[in-house]
DNA sequence: CTCTTCACG
DNA sequence: ACGTACGTGAAGAGA
């Protein structure tokens, strides 16, 4: 006997969605339910060897039942928008599948396979439905068979004729009149009130049918039930037509085309959607591996060929082809400026070429390719290349795409991928991890050079082989203009930058360490002296033991550790203690120490006697820049002993001069402009002192009655609201109660309430569409939006907040730097760009050009881009960063 | 290698 | 009731 499965496609999609967590792939795509599904449909291939199959769904909001019944379904919560998306994803799959799926404008599911179910009947034809809801029971025959979900998402029950006697007492048919009686809540088929279905059970196994009950209704003793049995006699009827299943539907559809394909799915297409969706235990369960073509293709191209006298000739032609060339170049050591170069490789996607060093710099016609615009190159971190030829001596030009930069802004949250994570997640096999060649850390070594010739030149083809598909993705989320107008010639630019460095008054640096070690040990002498033993101060540990269990001092706060010793701690403590003040002082000049002179000096290149930060422009979720080995976006500024650190920042001339340009507020007024709050545009447009504008509106006083706690406190609020506001925050910061930081920001949500709908807003966005975007179209994506962990989901909440704010005033700068860049290029400007601190731009300045500079510096930022208030830029010059002020 | 602390915007 | 402000990088301690 030929066997047919049959599945309610939403009750199955439903069930599946609410059994599993919210799962989503990297690109914020919700999966679960499809996850759910394809587990349920694997099994059932499996254990049911179907011959013929079909998935039914429900069709339009409207069907027949809606004419008797208009609130039919009434109740009914609306379908998740994280389960609607997942649909067409579940019609994807069965395509992949080969397997039909039907659904009939009018009809449900339920009816589509009752009339499909008693067609089987009559050919002869055995039948299993999969669903998840008790009506369907009513189908149920010697050659029907209702397998219902139970717990999880691939436990089933069978029922027959047999199962539902058992269960219920009850006959197939009689599972409608059940429903008539009863009713469900979640159609909203009313039914009778009072009875459940331990009644209606009762009743039916008495007189068998809704209609035998009402014959017989005389015969019914009990008062209330006879009572209501008699007032909803109409509605108990219309119960029963309601959930009778519909088994005539008017389906054209063959038998032929339920027949279950007997090659099997299509591995290729099922595979591809696996990847897609991330579906990793089950690419592994079917044991798929990448399709023939792939792998072929793979093999194919690594044709290698080491630059000889022989295939030079060879080669120039290839380069002089048309199209772009994929290069990498790999350099010994993991530092982000390693200068000495273990190889290089080129490739036009057919064919590799791997260059060592020392060919490299003989090879003249090749180092002209490089420097040749016109020839496109395609590169993964083309700001590291520029740099490792920088220091060669070598020039490359007519870099047109990014392979970092684009996977990065395709997922920003992932922080600096690695070229093999990336090949990973696209699908691009065969690259192996560095850490797996080179090893990490101390056991970082060179392999045998068969082996990084091998890895080099694989690299350099999967760049070749990716770009095209990141540039695909960048245009579908409409990214690629970020991509080329802005972050690839900021890329530039930053090499610029980090090629030049800093000059640093090494000598200066060296007189304030020595000055610092004296007070070091002045203190670290009292402070022994007050504790009553010598120990290391600079551990946690030592320190909470001496603080907390010796001196017996109260405890503010613990870590999952030991006792918390941070400052906020210790000023809380500094009354109770005269030790407590000095350790803050050590710590304070410490740090200093440690990580500004000695670090700083470390740093320090001896070739050039100048420090030459990293910018990693691929790491942050907001698109903001870091800086690295080291980081000269956290130089000391809020006091003063820290700040003198600046003095060491030098210009490379003397005469020349450091101009320090910010941005004033910019966060604030980005803020405003997305928000499009009319009180915080107008602050703005007329120029006002935003703090005291906020004290002011949120204690309703007058300008002049703001005391200087009340601005602190303004403060304090607009820098909550901009990191995505929350009682409890706020309260630490400005050490006042949870309620009465409540009290602020609903004060200040009354006044601003442009900001307040904007915050909704951004939430509800999120909620949406699993992503939050700044002015220029940056995405982070936040899955964690939908977690049911308060915490995480409140976290995802005030990032969907902060990050537009963030992101968007990251944009902005960038595109300052990339204008003044070329302003100054046009002007043959002697003047640089140094470095970008998030909202403020450092230059060194050559004296005959400080008047220019003040006017272009200040003009190109403010003019960046047009908002819905003015931007403010403020400048000043120094002899060092510190007299910049 | 993780944790804690602290420097910046 | 839940207990975190948003985004980074570096140093030192202690496993």
């Amino acid at each position: 006997m030929k066997k047919l499965v049959l599945i309610d496609g939403n009750s199955i999609s439903n069930r599946a969605f609410y059994a599993l967590p919210l799962l989503s792939n990297k690109q914020g795509l919700f999966t679960n339910a499809v996850y759910g599904f394809t587990q349920i449909l694997l099994k059932i291939l499996e254990e049911m060897k179907p011959d013929y199959f079909l998935v039914a769904f429900d069709a339009g909001k409207v069907t027949f039942r809606h004419s008797d019944f208009k609130e039919y379904k009434g109740k009914r919560m609306k379908t998740p928008s994280e389960l609607s998306g997942q649909f067409p994803m579940i019609r994807e799959l069965l395509d992949a599948f080969h397997l039909q799926h039907f659904e009939l404008e009018g009809y449900e599911a339920d009816d589509i396979i009752g009339t499909l179910s008693k067609r089987a009947e009559e050919i002869g034809i055995e039948t299993v439905i999969y669903t998840g809801d008790k009506d369907m029971l009513q189908l149920a025959s010697d050659s029907v068979m209702i397998y219902l979900t139970r717990k999880g998402i691939t436990e089933v029950e069978p029922f027959g004729p047999k199962e539902i006697m058992d269960k219920y007492g009850l006959e197939p048919k009689q599972i409608i009149d059940l429903k008539g009686l009863m009713g469900d809540p979640s159609d909203n088929i009313p039914g009778v009130p009072g009875i459940g279905e331990k009644t209606a059970l009762k009743l039916l196994h008495e007189y068998q049918t809704v209609e035998g009950v009402y014959t017989h209704l005389d015969q019914i003793t009990a008062k209330k039930l006879k009572e209501n049995l008699t007032t909803y006699q109409d509605q108990a009827i219309l119960s029963k037509q309601l959930a009778t299943i519909y088994r005539q539907v008017p389906i054209e559809i063959q038998w032929e085309d339920l027949k279950v394909d007997d090659k099997g799915y299509h591995r290729d297409e099922v595979y591809q959607l696996f990847v897609k969706w991330e579906f990793h235990s089950l690419i592994e369960r079917l044991g798929m591996q990448k399709s023939k073509e792939e792998e072929t293709e793979q093999k194919d191209v690594l044709l290698i060929d080491r630059l000889t006298e022989k295939n030079k000739t060879k080669w120039e032609k290839i380069l002089g082809e048309e199209g772009p060339h994929a290069i990498y170049v790999e350099t010994i050591g993991e530092q982000p400026h390693g200068r000495q170069i273990l190889g290089l490789a080129v490739t036009n996607g057919k064919e590799i070429l791997f260059i060592n060093d020392q060919q490299l710099k003989q090879w003249t016609d090749f180092q002209e390719w490089l420097q040749d615009s016109s020839k496109t190159k395609w590169v993964f971190d083309g700001k590291r290349v520029e740099m490792v030829f920088f220091w060669n001596q070598i020039e490359i030009k007519g870099i047109a795409s990014d392979l970092l930069l684009g996977a990065y802004l395709l997922n920003p949250q992932d922080g600096s991928p690695s070229l093999a994570e990336i090949a990973k997640q696209y699908h691009y096999s065969g690259l192996q991890d560095d850490e797996l060649v080179y090893g990490k850390g101390a056991k970082y070594a060179i392999p045998k050079e068969t082996v990084y010739v091998d890895h080099i030149s694989r690299k350099a083809h999967a760049i070749f082989a990716l770009i095209p598909t990141i540039d695909e993705k960048l245009k579908e989320t409409n990214l690629d203009r970020l991509f080329y107008e802005i972050e690839l010639p900021l890329s530039r630019v930053l090499a610029k930058m980090e090629k030049i460095g800093v000059r640093i008054d090494s000598q200066r640096l060296k007189e304030m360490g020595e000055e610092l070690n004296q007070t070091l040990i002045t203190l670290m002498e009292e402070i022994y002296e007050l504790a009553g033993t010598e120990f290391n101060i600079n551990s946690p540990k030592q320190l909470g033991e001496i603080l907390f269990d010796k001196l017996q001092l109260p405890i503010i706060k613990k870590t999952k550790t030991g006792y918390s010793t941070s400052a906020d701690v210790l000023e809380k403590l500094e009354p109770h203690h005269p030790i407590i003040g000095l350790i803050l002082k050590y710590r304070q000049i410490g740090k200093l120490q440690s990580t500004y002179i000695e670090g700083l000096l470390k740093m320090v290149d001896k070739e050039t006697q100048r420090i030459h930060t990293s910018f990693n422009q691929a790491i942050t979720a907001t698109g903001r820049l870091s800086s690295t080995e080291p980081n000269l976006q956290n130089i000391p500024i809020r006091l003063e002993e820290g700040r003198k650190i600046r003095q060491a920042f030098i210009p490379s001339y003397e005469d020349w001069l450091i101009l320090s340009s910010d941005y004033s507020q910019i966060e604030l007024r980005v803020l405003a402009h997305i928000a499009e709050d009319e009180n915080l545009i107008e602050a703005f447009n007329q120029d006002m002192d935003i703090h005291t504008k906020t004290a002011m509106d949120v204690f309703g006083v007058k300008e002049d009655e703001v005391t200087s706690l009340m601005r602190r406190q303004a403060k304090a609020v607009n820098f909550g609201i901009v990191y995505g506001i929350s009682d409890y925050g706020l309260s630490q910061n400005l050490n006042i109660s949870r309620k009465e930081a409540a009290e602020f920001i609903e004060r200040y949500f009354s006044v601003f309430s442009g900001v307040k709908t904007y915050m909704k807003k951004i939430v509800e966005q999120a909620k949406r569409d699993g992503y939050v975007s700044t002015l220029m179209n940056r995405r982070r994506y936040l899955p964690d939006i939908h977690s049911s962990n308060f915490n995480i989901r409140s976290f995802a909440e005030r990032t969907a907040m902060n990050t537009p704010i963030q992101g968007t005033a990251a944009d902005i700068i960038k595109i300052a730097m990339i204008n003044i860049d070329q302003e100054m290029r046009r002007l043959y400007l002697k003047s640089r760009l140094l470095l970008q601190v998030h909202d403020e731009l450092i230059f060194e300045v050559h004296p005959d050009e400080k008047e220019m500079m003040m006017s272009l510096v200040k003009n190109t930022m403010e003019n960046a881009i047009q908002l819905k208030v003015p931007l403010k830029v403020d400048l000043h010059f120094g002899k060092t960063w510190y007299d910049a002020k």
